[in-house]
DNA sequence: TGTACATCAGTGAACGCGCGTTCACTGATGTAC
DNA sequence: TGTACATCAGTGAACGCGCGTTCACTGATGTAC
C-alpha cells in the first residue's frame, strides 16, 4: 500500500509537509530570539534548529528578512486578537484598566515568543521590521483613540489630543508587556508588582480627563492614591 | 630636536597617542552605531573606521563588551548632565514640562550618537548593555521622584506612586527622544509636531494631579485641549 | 648632554570558524494515460 | 489498476568572505646613568 492512497486529495501530502517544514523554520526562529535580538540570527542556526539543511530555507523564504516579516506579521495577527478581545469585552466600561491589563497579561503568557519578538525589534532592529512595527503601533493607537471618542469623558477632545491619549496608553502597555516579559519566568510576586504599576501607571493618566468635560459639575473623586485604580471615565 | 623634547612630563607623548587612539575606536563605534545596533558592530568594523589594525584594539578594551560598557558610561554622563540642567533650571517652577523638552531635544541634537545608541540598546541590545541602560534609567525616574515630591501638587502623594508617575514621565521623554532621532534630519515640521507632542503628553500626564490635593478647593481651569501645555502643578 | 636599554602602542601574517549562497543531485509525491 | 514521466522539497559538497583572536615583530617613546 503507497502512503498517497491515504491521502486522496490533489498533492496534500506534499503541501502537507511544506507547511510543517515552513511552520518549524517559523518556530525555530521564535525560539532562538528568546536569546537575541532578529539581527543576530543566522540562517543556519534557524535551519540547524528546524531539522534541516541550510538551503532548504530557499525552498519557502527569499532570507531572513522575509521570514522576519512572517513573524511581524504573525505577531502582529496575536496582537490584533488581543486588541479585538479587549474592545469587545462587555464589561469595558465598568473596569476599563483593570480588564485591559487583564487581557495584556493573558496574552504575553501565551504569547510570550510573538511580544518578545515585537519588544526587540521596535528599537534597534532591522529597519523594514522597526517601520512595519511602528505602522502597527500607530494603527492600534487609533483604533484606541476611536475607542476613546466614544466614553463620555473625552468629549471635549480633539481629534489630535485623542490620539495622543491613546500613544501614551499603547506605550504603557507595551512598556508592561516588556516587563512581564523580562521578569523572571515563575516570579508571580514580581509580576504582581508589574501588574500594579501598569493598572496605577494607566489611572494616572487618565486621571486628569473628566476635567475636560467642559465646565459641568464633577463628581467628588476620593483623595487616596490608591483610589486611582478605580478612577476611570465611565 | 628629538620630539620628546617638547612634552617634558612623564611619558605623555606616548599616554596622549594611546588615548587618542582610544577615542578614534569609541568615536568609530558611535558612528558606526548610526546604521545598527550594537550586538551587530564588530570589533574589524570599528578598528577599520578608527584607523588602526585589528590586534591595536586589544590594547585599549578586552573585547568588544567593554568597549559597550564605556559607551554606556559616557552616554549617561551626557544623560546626567542634561538631567541636572533640567534640575537646576531656576525657572522650573513656572513652565516645567515646556522647558524640560527644550532641554531634552537640545542635548539629544548635541549628543545624538549617545541618544541613539541608548534608545537602540534598550531593548533587544546585549543582556549586559541592557541592564545598565535599565538601572541607570531607574535612577533617573527615582530622581525626578523625588524633585516632584517638593513640588505642590504631590504632596498627598506615596512615594511608590510618585516613583511610578517619574517613570510615565521617563518613559515619555525617552520616546520623544527617540522619534527625534529617528525623524529625517533637516525636517524641521516633524520635528515641531514630536516636540508639541511630546509637551501635550506629559500635560495629559500630569493633568490629574492637583486632584490630589486632599480635598482642599481646586482652583478652575480652562477647558479646551490646547491649555493643557500650561497646566502644570506649580 | 649622550648612550644604552626598557617599554609598549601599533603592525602584519596566520589560524580556524560560521556565515550566506551556488549548484547538481535524489527520491518521494503527484499526474497522465 | 499499473506504468512511465514530471514535479519539487530537501540534500550535501563546495565557494569565498568577514569574523575574533594568537603571535612574534617593530620602532618610537621613555628612563637610567
Amino acid at each position: 500500500m503507497r502512503v498517497n492512497d491515504r491521502t486522496p486529495e490533489d498533492g496534500a501530502v506534499r503541501e502537507a509537509r511544506k507547511q510543517r517544514t515552513r511552520r518549524a523554520l517559523l518556530d525555530a526562529a521564535l525560539d532562538l530570539l528568546e536569546e537575541g535580538t532578529f539581527a543576530s540570527l543566522s540562517l543556519r542556526q534557524v535551519t540547524r534548529s528546524a531539522g534541516v539543511v541550510p538551503t532548504a530555507f530557499y525552498r519557502h523564504f527569499e532570507n531572513m528578512e522575509e521570514l522576519g516579516l512572517v513573524l511581524i506579521e504573525e505577531s502582529f495577527g496575536t496582537l490584533r486578537a488581543m486588541i479585538r478581545e479587549a474592545r469587545a469585552d462587555p464589561r469595558t466600561n465598568e473596569h476599563v484598566i483593570r480588564n485591559s491589563v487583564a487581557i495584556l497579561v493573558g496574552y504575553v503568557h501565551e504569547h510570550a515568543s510573538h511580544f518578545r519578538f515585537i519588544a526587540g525589534e521596535r528599537f534597534g532592529g532591522m529597519t523594514v521590521l522597526r517601520r512595519a512595527i511602528r505602522t502597527e503601533i500607530r494603527l492600534f493607537a487609533s483604533d484606541l483613540a476611536t475607542d476613546l471618542a466614544r466614553m463620555p469623558g473625552f468629549q471635549a477632545w480633539s481629534a489630535e489630543d485623542l490620539q495622543l491619549m491613546a500613544s501614551l496608553m499603547v506605550d504603557t502597555m507595551v512598556s508592561t508587556a516588556h516587563a512581564i516579559i523580562d521578569a523572571p519566568a515563575s516570579d508571580e510576586a514580581a509580576e504582581a508588582e508589574i501588574i500594579k504599576a501598569a493598572r496605577r501607571q494607566l489611572g494616572m493618566i487618565t486621571l486628569g480627563v473628566p476635567d475636560w468635560r467642559s465646565s459641568s459639575p464633577r463628581t467628588p473623586r476620593p483623595a487616596t492614591p490608591s483610589a486611582m485604580l478605580e478612577d476611570v471615565p465611565s
